[in-house]
DNA sequence: TTAATTTAAGACTAAAGAGTCTGAAATCAA
DNA sequence: TTGATTTCAGACTCTTTAGTCTTAAATTAA
């Protein structure tokens, strides 16, 4: 198991602030992608594709193709990735796995996880995904040629 | 996928803190637990299994047997039973799933996340399994006869 | 000692997540 | 128009996690 979000989440958090260092527009393929973040190229396609249909992308076929964000970077925060793949179960449901945990009916660490989880959004919303890629340049993707 | 720990890792914390609740000595059976927590019988044996092999808890075979804490309550906190299912990873790796992210070479959110996880890390350790499942019997366990 | 009760162990099945493969459809450039 | 390049779609495999089933071994009480 990955840490908190699925691999699939994973990939797509990578690959969309991966895009959003590229010029407004430019198409950028699978195969640019797969090299530099290294992650399989048809499971990444699949992830694509799907980030797509839910218009956080958008995609071209043919030479010249690729994909590109969606909508304006500065709309976009990396709540919307996880949203779009994993949904938002982690904005609820218990951490030791309760069914009947809530806040009349807690569980031990109810009200200290409700703080975490709510600085897990945070950290998800607060900036948009055209300040975070802006961000990783400093760090993960400095070592990555464009 | 559950929230942060896997499914195991959530029942064997709900049971730990069921048997934390028991006069110290008491042996419960996993009929008892597997009913209580309605967590599936024979999957909750390998678990508390499991447990024991570590030595976090204790078992008696036959009538009257079952099991109990394997250490003085005061000397368990949650985080020993994640260490001894789940293991320790969610303490390092990055959240974003970029294998080379580190101190050095952040990701956006790296800074962000090295907080959230001493707070993850705090919950489950700046109380012992005495007090957590003191806590819990006013939440969760309420409705539950012992 | 015997029967009932409980955990121990291991093989098995089911479901979900991760990843692969192939071929079709669209698009561009020569 | 043709060939190369790319995404699109779906079926497939592999691995991990979750859960089941059966039998053995230990223990207790009658």
């Amino acid at each position: 198991m990955s840490i908190l979000f699925s691999r699939q989440c994973e990939y797509a958090l990578q690959a969309v602030c991966y895009l959003a260092l590229k010029k407004e527009g430019e198409m950028t393929s699978i195969k640019e992608l797969t090299e530099k973040l290294e992650i399989p190229y048809h499971f990444l396609g699949k992830i694509l594709q799907n980030l797509s249909r839910k218009g956080l992308l958008r995609s071209l076929k043919g030479p010249t193709g690729g994909f590109a964000l969606g909508m304006p970077p500065k709309e976009i925060t990396l709540f919307h990735v996880v949203e779009a793949i994993d949904g938002v179960k982690f904005t609820s449901g218990c951490v030791m796995g309760f069914p009947e945990c809530t806040g009349k009916n807690p569980c031990a660490v109810h009200e200290h996880w409700a703080g975490l989880r709510d600085g897990i959004y945070r950290m998800l919303v607060h900036r948009n995904i055209a300040e975070v890629a802006k961000d990783m340049r400093k760090g993960v993707y400095t070592s990555l040629r464009h």
